[in-house]
DNA sequence: AGCTACATGTAACGAGTTACATGATTAT
DNA sequence: ATAATCATGTAACTCGTTACATGTAGCT
């Protein structure tokens, strides 16, 4: 159920369209929570039915009509509601582990070059993280405690990206070692 | 569509039964793939369906009748191609990071025992994971090819327990810091 | 002429969760 | 007594993915 809280919780004070929302979990908020455009769409829907959010249409020239959201008074009660229970660690299912337990159907270099691949693609994400982390959080005294903990979860990004990388490291150490396949 | 093969790739050569595997899902599998029992004979259903597994009756005296699952040669074939593909990068959604974003909503100390409590829950897997560690991966040089792949997803379990505490520790840091509320 | 960005949605399907249902054995 | 373990499954529901549908503006 967290989608909707998380919906809520990135509303915040500020007014959003759902294509807006999108663009926030595509870009600066996947190291915590991932979800569709779609998905986004249908709960937005959902949201306003329970009147959490509210909405206000935009008209626009030569683009389609804005659909700005807002958190509602009942909306914040049901994010403060949600936010005193526990929470649930995340489940964890990760396709490239699976692969790695099936390796002794393909050839060793098969599973090692898709092990690289990845180690790139956490490399990349990670140099986005830190960079971001320069140029916005470079001076952690200075902040306030909201964007400590908008920091938190950044950083939440920047260990997951490093464990990431150094797993493939290791691993590829691992399974280079000569021995049959 | 992973939950398929993870089931066909944890069959291996051995037969299980439902219960036997969802045990192994909950047991030595969650650092890589979760799934409930009901999930689990679902699944086995439809594999069984499609001909990828093949089962055989066993009755036991006291108890219900055990259905023990073996892979077939079709069902080797559909895991083998499927290794051979792409693996996609895990997504995340992490309802604690949630619940970070949120925090300015609930007083500072529900969110700092939470990040204790999760903090905990993640040492104990750690503590977990290392014991197995030590009794049967103890020396890395004397493991097979197979044996090495099952180890280094148990490094992965471990490397993820280890961001996941440091992650808790510095984050308590971070957000204990004198600061407004 | 074709791609990307903007902007919203419906429909169908597949995956994951929760509740319900049954019933014997063994350990506390 | 009662809880946990063994062992299987159905049904309903929610969440996540993929495909389809529409249409303008601006860039190359």
């Amino acid at each position: 159920m967290a989608l909707a809280h998380t919906i809520l919780a990135t509303l915040g004070n500020e007014s959003y369209s759902g294509y807006d929302l999108w663009k926030k979990f595509s870009q600066t908020s996947k190291y915590y929570w991932q979800a569709s455009q779609q998905q986004i769409y249908r709960e937005l829907g959902k949201l306003e039915k329970e009147g959490a959010i509210a909405s206000e249409i935009i008209p626009q020239e030569g683009r389609p009509d804005k659909k700005l959201y807002k958190i509602t008074d009942k909306g914040i009660e049901i994010l403060k509601t949600w936010s005193l229970e526990p929470a649930e660690p995340m489940a964890i299912r990760e396709e490239l582990l699976v692969k790695v337990i099936a390796a002794k159907l393909v050839p060793k270099s098969v599973i090692l070059q898709e092990i690289k691949r990845h180690q790139q693609i956490h490399s990349q994400q990670l140099a986005e993280y830190k960079q971001i982390e320069q140029e916005k959080f470079a001076d952690t005294s200075q902040l306030t405690f909201e964007q400590k903990c908008i920091y938190a979860t950044l950083r939440c990004g920047i260990g997951y990206e490093s464990y990431r990388i150094a797993w493939c490291e290791d691993t590829i150490a691992l399974l280079s070692e000569a021995s049959d396949n």
